[in-house]
DNA sequence: CAATTGTCCAGGGAAAACCCCAGAGGCGCC
DNA sequence: GGCGCCTCTGGGGTTTTCCCTGGACAATTG
């Protein structure tokens, strides 16, 4: 029963260890300081459990999940994190096998939160965060989750690209694009122009807005999609 | 010299509380749990130090800042925060007096750091942590600070407004409400529509894109203000 | 005093965003 | 097979946003 922690933060990995050393005795307890490392030792001393900070230099805690349950699929995974953002609730549930053990704790958690989330994961099951337990919801509700082509196009606008500069980058008709902002629109639950007597938006501003409320996107994701779709346009 | 530190979460307050009792000795210490509670704290003990985590639930930090430097204009205050965003800097930069010693850390500093700040603030100095340095920089520079008639221009499109809309709710003209928007524009460096041959952008999105990027909007300030603004249209 | 800067306002024009309608192909599911 | 869902497509429209030029006023600054 080995167990990883990986954390770019001297604070929170002291507080962790301390915790786990504490708590869950006689498993030999191992550090890393970011995602690339932590794909590394995992793959050396094969854990039973790791601990993975979300935002993480050089490897975010997200891709290192999916490096690790690659090679180990087997690997019990508990994402920490400070945001109750349903982008990475979105990306976890994609690279998490169906029969995988996984947890995600909020960093306000107690203590006995984050041990009773090891437990669990360690004897097979999940443990999700009374927080985000909503966010999980909304990504299993058809009205509001969202498809893989309209966050494209969440993602588009919310780097301030225009119809014309998305039908290029997306190799599509622009008809296309405003059919996929349509149906955004839509599932955001935003107003059209003629409905809602009082409250005017602009669809496209409001989106992004609700967008980062619901913590569809953020500024860490955003930044990373600007440099893909730059690249790929500079090329 | 008394000190009075205000944080919501436990963790952070104990790590405080350690890092205090070790560092800077014979100090009374006094912990409150929010905004409110530490503005009532401050006003009975008065303090020579104030530490105050900006983001706390019942009052932030800087709005505590404000209550207390009013009443004790020559108290210390030390802000701490998660993150280096410009909008609050520019929000302490109003309240804190001309003369009065404040600091600024962020909350991944070295346990050093926070006691050197510490010590600055105690004998009459600032401490800016070094992380926001550059940001402070643009606070004060001509071609970069925005106006606050363009600041309000910038929340309402965050917000997803239209140009209508703004213009109804800040007692404007459509016209007026264009002008501002294109100066904030220009001072966020975004390209029109004729300039820079291939990348097009929808400068309204973009503006809000880069105004999160900047740190000069987040996504709290903008929760703040949609209640605000929301509840004036409602009357 | 003059010069600058920020703000507001105007008209007219081009482009982008949004609206409604409808249809067709692909996909998985019962 | 029939059904629903997602997606792209088309035509033909309205509204909004953005552009340009230009003027007026107040406050600040040299």
């Amino acid at each position: 029963m080995t167990i990883l922690f990986a954390d770019d933060e001297d604070r929170d990995r002291g507080w962790l260890r301390n915790l786990l050393e504490e708590n869950v005795k006689d498993h030999p307890l191992h550090e890393a300081h970011d995602g690339q490392e932590a794909v590394e030792m995992a793959i050396k001393i094969k854990p039973d459990l790791v601990f993975l900070d979300i935002k993480m230099p050089n490897l975010s805690g997200i891709k290192a999940a999916e490096q690790i349950l690659e090679k180990l699929p087997s690997t019990g995974v508990i994402m920490l994190s400070n945001f109750s953002d349903e982008v990475y609730v979105r990306q976890l549930w994609k690279i998490v096998p169906p029969d995988g053990a996984f947890g995600y704790v909020l960093k306000n958690a107690s203590n006995e939160q984050v041990v009773e989330a090891c437990r669990a994961v360690l004897s097979g099951d999940c443990w999700i965060h009374p927080g985000i337990a909503r966010v999980i919801q909304r990504t299993q509700n058809r009205a509001t989750n969202l498809t893989s082509a309209e966050y494209e196009a969440l993602v588009c606008i919310s780097l301030g690209m225009t119809d014309h500069t998305i039908a290029k980058r997306l190799f599509l008709t622009e008809k296309a694009v405003q059919s996929r902002l349509k149906s955004l629109y839509a599932k955001l639950g935003i107003p059209g122009r003629g409905e809602s007597n009082e409250t005017e938006f602009n669809q496209r501003c409001r989106a992004v807005y609700l967008a980062n409320k619901r913590g569809l996107i953020n500024q860490q994701e955003l930044d990373e999609w600007e440099a893909k779709l730059g690249a790929k346009a500079g090329a």
